[in-house]
This record gives C-alpha cells, sequence and structure tokens, in this order.
RNA sequence: UGGGGAAUCGUACAACGGCAGUACGCCAGACUCUGGAUCUGGUUAUCCAGGUUCGAAUCCUGGUUCCCCAGCCA
C-alpha cells in the first residue's frame, strides 16, 4: 500500500477479521479484501470511504486489496470511467500493484460455473417475458409462482444455453435463472435471474459475447476466483447476502468460501451523493462537469484543491457502522484545512481591490518586503513581496463608519500591512454615486517590516499588492452546491435541483495577486491570507491565472458580523 | 400488513455487565504581524416501557421510529 496514515481506529469489520485471525480461520497474510466498483460514473466521496476502508484493513493486516471492475452491464458502462477510476484511486494514493481485475475477465468461467449449474439441475432456462417474470415473483406478502419453466430437462436447459450464447434469441427471449425458492420471504432467493441476453457491444469483450451474467451470480464467484476473504460493501446488499452464500456453496470447485460484511454508506450534508442525480447535474449542466470543484466526486474534489490526505484523513474519522448517516460536511473542511494549514504557502492576493496611496511614500521607490511562506513549517523558507506608493487592499478591509468590533482601516485609525509599515487612513475619495473608489494614508517609516519601535500596538493587519506589480487572476469562489443541509428530502413538489445553492460560484475578475502566484502549478495548492485556502485551475493561462477557493479560513469576524444580523 | 437492518451529545464514532468517552460543530477566554493557527475551559446524549442483576447503553420481554428490498441495474 503506497499510504500509511495514522493507525486505523476498530471497527466492527475490524473486530471481525480480528476474530477470524484469532480462531485461526485466516493467517493475517491471507486477508484480502477488494474495491468493486463498477465503470458506470465517476468516483465520489462515499466511494472514497470504501476505497479507503478496504486498502486500509489490508495494509492493517498485512493482506491485499485488489481494484475490481464489475463490469457485466456493457448497456451502462465506458472506458471512460474505468480510466477515470483508475486515475482517483491512485490519486487518493493507493496501489493495487498488478492485482487489476475485471469481472468480464472472468466470463468464460462463470459460464462454466453456470453450466455446472444447470447440470445438477440448480438452474434453468426462463422464457417468460420480464413483466410476467416480474408477476410470477409475486409480492411482498404474497409468495411467487413457479415458472412453468422451471422443470424443464438438462439436456433441453443446456441446449437452450448454449444457443443463448451463440446469438440465437433476441434480447429479453430467456434468461438463465437459479432454482430456489419461490416462495422464499426473501425475494432475491425467488428463483433469481443469472444471465439476460444482451446484444451489446461490451468496453473490453466487444462483440464475443450476448449474454452477460448478474451481480448476484458474479460478484460472489469473482471474490472467489480471487481469494477474497472479507467481501464488504454497503447496506442495501444485506437482503442479498443469502444469494451471495447460495452461489458460493452451489457452484463447483470455488477455491474458497469469502465472507460479504455490509457497512452504512456515507451520506454529506449539503451535497448529494446518488450516481444518478450527480449523473443529471452533469448532463443538465447545473455543473460544468464531472471534476466540476463543486461536486462531491473525488475528480472535482481534486481540482477544488482537497488534498487526497485530507480525504483520507477523514475517512478515518467518520468511522465505519452499521447506521444509516449524514456526516457533517464541516468535518470535511476541517481536514482539508487542517492539512492545508501544516502544507500550504501562504501569499497575499486581493480578492476585491481598493486602491490606496501612501502619499507621504515617494513616487519611485520600490522596496521589497522580506515575508514566511509558511508559519507552520520553518523549512518553507521566506520570499521577497515589493511594495510600493500604490497599493490595493481589500475591499473590505475598510468601513468609512465603522462598528464597534471592527478592528480593521477607517478613517484616522492606524493598520498594519503585513510584513510593510504601520499606515494610517487620512482619506477617503469616492465617485459621483458616493461609492469609496480609493484611500489616502500615510506610513510611519519607523514601522518597517511590520513592528513599532516604541512598542505601539495595531488591532489589525491587511494583505495588500502592490499596485505596480500585481498579477491580474480570476477567483472562483466555490460555496456549498445546495443550499439545504438535506437536498434528497423529499418535499411538496420539490426535486433535489430545487435547492441548488444560487451563489454555490462566484467569479471574480481582476483580482490582485503578488508576482509569485504566477509560478504556481496548476493543481498547487496555496493560502491566500487572511482570505482562504486556493489551488491553481487547469483553466490557468500565462496572462491570466485561475484560482478555485478550496475552502475559507475560520472567520471570527464573519461570525460576529451573522451575530448582529440575527 | 412479508423479509432484512438500525436506534448513544447538534453531527459522526467509542464504551463489548462496572465512573457514558473522543472528534467535529457551537459558546467563552488566552495568545497572535493572518479576526488564521495554537492553547484553556464550557455546552449537550444512551428511542420508550417493563424485567434480570449489587450494578444495564450493553442481557431478556414488549413496543415505537427510521432505512433497504417486488430490475433481465449494481
Amino acid at each position: 500500500m503506497a499510504v500509511q496514515d495514522e493507525p486505523a481506529g476498530s471497527d466492527f469489520i475490524r473486530d471481525i477479521i480480528k476474530a477470524d485471525l484469532d480462531s485461526g480461520k485466516y493467517t493475517p497474510q491471507a486477508v484480502h479484501t477488494r474495491f468493486p466498483p463498477e465503470p458506470n460514473g465517476y468516483l465520489h466521496i462515499g466511494h472514497a470511504k470504501s476505497i479507503c476502508l478496504n486498502f486500509n484493513i489490508a495494509a492493517q493486516f498485512g493482506g491485499l486489496c485488489n481494484l475490481r471492475f464489475d463490469d457485466t452491464n456493457p448497456s451502462k458502462e465506458e472506458v471512460e470511467y474505468v480510466e477515470s477510476i483508475i486515475r482517483d484511486v491512485r490519486w487518493l494514493g493507493y496501489d493495487w500493484q498488478e492485482r487489476m481485475f475485471y469481472a468480464s475477465d472472468y466470463f468464460e468461467r462463470l459460464y462454466e460455473c453456470a453450466l455446472g449449474l444447470i447440470r445438477a439441475g440448480k438452474a434453468y432456462v426462463c422464457s417468460l417475458s420480464p413483466d410476467e417474470i416480474r408477476r410470477y415473483r409475486g409480492t411482498f406478502t404474497e409468495p411467487g409462482t413457479n415458472s412453468p419453466y422451471r422443470e424443464r430437462s438438462v439436456a433441453e436447459n443446456l441446449d437452450l444455453f448454449e444457443r443463448m450464447r451463440k446469438g440465437e434469441f433476441p434480447n429479453g427471449a430467456h434468461v438463465l435463472r437459479a432454482k430456489i425458492d419461490m416462495a422464499s420471504a426473501n425475494l432475491n432467493m425467488r428463483d433469481p435471474v443469472l444471465y439476460r441476453i444482451l446484444h451489446e457491444s461490451h468496453h473490453r469483450t466487444g462483440e464475443v459475447w450476448c449474454i452477460y451474467p448478474m451481480y448476484d451470480f458474479t460478484h460472489p464467484l469473482s471474490d472467489a476466483f480471487e481469494a477474497i476473504t472479507h467481501s464488504i460493501c454497503t447496506l442495501e446488499f444485506e437482503d442479498h447476502r443469502p444469494l451471495y452464500d447460495w452461489a458460493l456453496e452451489n457452484a463447483e470447485n470455488l477455491p474458497t468460501r469469502p465472507q460479504q460484511i455490509e457497512f452504512a454508506r456515507l451520506n454529506l450534508t449539503y451535497t448529494v451523493m446518488s450516481k444518478r442525480k450527480l449523473l443529471q447535474l452533469v448532463r443538465e449542466g447545473h455543473v460544468h462537469g464531472w471534476d466540476d470543484p463543486r461536486m462531491p466526486t473525488i475528480s472535482g474534489l481534486r481540482r477544488r484543491g482537497c488534498p487526497p490526505a485530507a480525504i483520507r484523513a477523514f475517512c478515518d474519522r467518520i468511522g465505519v457502522a452499521k447506521k444509516d448517516s449524514t456526516v457533517d460536511v464541516a468535518l470535511l473542511e476541517h481536514c482539508v484545512r487542517e492539512k492545508l494549514n501544516k502544507t500550504a504557502s501562504r501569499y497575499m492576493a486581493v480578492l476585491r481591490p481598493l486602491k490606496v496611496v501612501i502619499e507621504n511614500y515617494p513616487a519611485d521607490q520600490v522596496e521589497h518586503m522580506q515575508a514566511v511562506n509558511n508559519p507552520e513549517d520553518a523549512a518553507s523558507g521566506t520570499r521577497q513581496v515589493p511594495f510600493s506608493r500604490e497599493i490595493y487592499i481589500e475591499r473590505e478591509d475598510f468601513m468609512e463608519d465603522p462598528p464597534k468590533k471592527f478592528f480593521r482601516l477607517a478613517p484616522g485609525r492606524e493598520v498594519r500591512l503585513r510584513y510593510a509599515y504601520f499606515i494610517t487612513c487620512t482619506g477617503v475619495i469616492k465617485n459621483e454615486s458616493g461609492e469609496v473608489v480609493e484611500l489616502r494614508c500615510t506610513y510611519d517609516p519607523a514601522t518597517r517590516g511590520g513592528d513599532a519601535p516604541d512598542g505601539r500596538k495595531v488591532k489589525a493587519t491587511l494583505h495588500w499588492v502592490s499596485a505596480a506589480h500585481a498579477l491580474a487572476a480570476e477567483v472562483r469562489l466555490y460555496d456549498r452546491l445546495f443550499s439545504v443541509e438535506d437536498p434528497d428530502r423529499d418535499g411538496a413538489g420539490e426535486s433535489f435541483l430545487d435547492r441548488l445553492n444560487p451563489d454555490s460560484l462566484e467569479t471574480l475578475y481582476p483580482c490582485f495577486c503578488e508576482p509569485a502566484l504566477g509560478f504556481l502549478d496548476s493543481g498547487q495548492c496555496c493560502q491566500f491570507e487572511r482570505m482562504g485556502y486556493f489551488c491553481a485551475d487547469p483553466d490557468s493561462t500565462a496572462d491570466r491565472p485561475v484560482f478555485n477557493r478550496t475552502v475559507g479560513l475560520r472567520d471570527a469576524w464573519a461570525r460576529i458580523q451573522q451575530k448582529g444580523t440575527d
């Protein structure tokens, strides 16, 4: 495994594995898990929970974890998704060495197993229509009815199934079914379909097959083929476990007997997690693609600037249990800040510029101020930031008529420019509509570097950018995609789309950055001092860098303002 | 109203018959050249009703609520 963060905690799944080790059922190196995505969409943070669980468990016990594509439905699956999944799991920091498999690798073996079932009288070809199968299945409270084709002879079943494979029948003409119990209280056991006819090109096997095995048949056998010991999946498959076990018990010549264990999938506040809804957001253009930084997809989080280690830390902290739960997105944001605080270099960038002229500073003078790159990391060193007579500060850092708790610049008030000088506001220039368009200030030459020799204090420190040296950039301010905690909640005639946050993206241009910000690589994260964590977007060009806000800093002033509003 | 699951601070996860704890959030304070970070303190929980026990979140009985299942999806 490529990554090893904090020691993993304990949970009911690890408890089961420990018990299996203690009882001698397995040796530690035999512990074998797998992450089995269907390549029909992009991976999201919910998948990350499963990825971390499976890979970390294997690593913790000294075993292995496979990557396996569950690609048994060619009508929904595409190579684009396969490629994105490989990229995302790697990016998260995990390595499956040579153990990347596809369920489609097993089509021939699965077919042989099906033949074995037929020969043993445990499976039959059913020629009911899909609609008839549904009616014969019965309901929650009424048992099903045996298919009229249930007692076909082995010879006839073999003949029909072979001809299904050869392509002699159209879609839907026949299916292969397990012969279990049409009266079972578990609907999954009422002669479930094992194979269906699908005249469809598969992204890996092409036109070789026109019958495809169902999940319930494929999954347990694939697990067995790969000697998976603990097959971890989500709660909705709990009902399928008897069928999973049935397949393992009745298929011939299986090398091992994996165990299915179910856990609760991740839900996050202020977002949706279902593949269907994420696909809809992309297809209908509510976001700009699968990797839109507002999406909970791995690729979206990556573009947003969220470090993989933060996602891993998050998955570690949310725990694993069987209770349906919705984790507060604030925990994810905390993990992102925690990681970025330690690693992100600091820069100054003014998002909503307000010009300041320092009247007593020489017009042609430029000084280079030494700035600390990261106070949390002494090894990150320092850099020089140019300072001159005309600078930009943040518009929100000035108030003409400040309330009591506002510490920043105001007429007559002195504040510090970070790493530079103390300045005092001496004048306010407005346009004809009364808006403040420029400030006049004076500086105290004795405060160079940001400290007053006489020991006087200021209550605020502002970030700034020299106007003459400023780099104009586009900044994309991202916020939560939905305006309510639970966009999935069913409401009167409303869909989740009605709860999209109209302010989830605000684009700012021009923002003024210190020159060093022109040299960031695409994807690189940094902190804009006092504003938040940002990363360079791939849309950046040489003359117009683009930065995405990953997450803001904790903001005490915003909270004070909020309280004033309440 | 059949079957399968789950109920612990606001949220998530622990406690596995013996002081209900941790993290996030929130509140207050200290410190600070980022109203950041850091530090300190505080806040609030065992679904309900019985029972067993010296002792129950944990075991038993009965209820309640929530989630999943009637694809030739996974």
